[in-house]
DNA sequence: CGCTGCGTTGAGCTTCTTCAACGATCGTGG
DNA sequence: CCACGATCGTTGAAGAAGCTCAACGCAGCG
């Protein structure tokens, strides 16, 4: 499979004709990554953006004491930092590889001089742009509006939406890196999670979680109830 | 002041030519709305986007119990609910008018249409939502590494640095709408103002707020130190 | 004048975090 | 191959932050 078979599949280029995509393959630089490194810090200059090719990447902020907020894991297909690339502004975040990964690096100017001769690419990166804004609009809501346990909830159903509603789903991260992506501590996961299960709303070893009552994680996901 | 030169005062149209001015002005559709007025709700479909010529609107996300997150306010030039039109899914959130207003509305369709021959437009588009993907990362940030305090704190140095780093800032929005927009409640906001005032860090009356000691509140913003 | 919305204050309570300790797992080097 | 260390997950106890509920003052406005 070749880098161009690769980009065809980013809903980000999707629906492009073959000579973008050669085009976009004259571009593109290629960066392999193992666990733990950092691909970029917040402040750095954004001088282009990602798609990841394989692996798993968390784009993640820092408090004060060091606290980590996770705003995004990306899986293969999915770009990041596309920001830096339009506002021409320093990296809003760090990201790391989660474990080992392999990268598509689109330098900013040379990507910039594409996107004015293609309104196609344009209209597809506009899109892409869009449904992140949604999705941070939702991970807003769900940060000020909904408690822990809703906010697990609705991340348990997500997932097993995302799997023909699978009534078993398995974690593709961390509990730790979990709780960070869900504004919280491991610790207070952990307890949740304990409730859950002895609600039987869920049955977790380890990373297999089986949802064994979704009527009861819909209510606590909506607010509709608390849990005991 | 005709359409075209409110058009060209936001940036999300900048550096148009006239032609492009003129064919924006063929599609715009113009709205009154009164204050507390719906603009449209969460859900519904989305058959286009709005700039605020006049006024004050505000985009919020309600809990199932009502409690309110405020997830923008919005002032002359700046655009809303773009990102219905290149999602074309429903309005991810609710608007509404702080106050009479004046409003631009562009159809989704013939938007798009312009946007496919019009790659600075496009370009322009792209700056904007990226800008306001960051705006949102800075959000999602203060909603879930700092209290209140310090959400506080940085709100009101924003607002001063966008006043020339005016002493005393005015309140735009009421507190209770300040609240919201902090993630928080009228009661939580009003005992930390009362805070702030003890530790001489501001001196509030009503809207206006004089910032006595911005080294104090930058620590606060920071998460450096705690508010006493 | 009374109503309504906004802001404030107090008391009690819930949720979550912090701090500490400990068991399990896994990869690595001796 | 085993032992060790590191990371991760879990549990307990205590404390802090913010929320709920309730009451009240105040201003603007019909």
């Amino acid at each position: 499979m070749n880098i161009t078979d690769y980009l065809a599949e980013s809903p980000l280029f999707k629906g492009l004709n073959s000579e973008n995509y050669k085009e976009l393959a004259g571009i593109v630089m290629e960066r392999d990554m193992k666990r733990g490194q950092f691909i970029f810090n917040e402040g750095d200059e954004g001088v282009g953006f990602y798609v990841v090719a394989s692996g798993l990447v968390k784009i993640y902020k820092l408090s004060f004491e060091g606290k980590e907020q996770i705003l995004h894991i990306l899986g293969p297909g999915e770009p990041f930092a596309e920001v830096a690339v339009f506002t021409g502004m320093n990296y809003p975040a760090n990201a790391m590889a989660l474990e080992q990964s392999h990268l598509f690096f689109f330098p900013r100017t040379s990507f910039i001089h594409l996107l004015k001769k293609n309104p196609s690419l344009a209209m597809n990166m506009l899109a892409t742009l869009s449904l992140r804004l949604k999705q941070f609009t939702h991970m807003i809501e769900a940060l000020s509006l909904k408690e822990v346990p809703g906010r697990l909830a609705a991340y348990l159903l997500l997932l097993s939406s995302q799997n023909n509603d699978a009534a078993t789903v398995k974690l593709s991260i961390a509990k730790t890196q979990l709780a960070s992506l869900l504004g919280t501590i491991p610790e207070t996961l952990s307890r949740i999670l304990t409730r859950m299960n002895n609600q039987q709303y869920i049955e977790s070893k380890g990373a297999d979680i089986s949802l064994l009552n979704r009527q009861a994680l819909d209510d606590l996901a909506s607010g509709e109830k608390r849990l005991e």
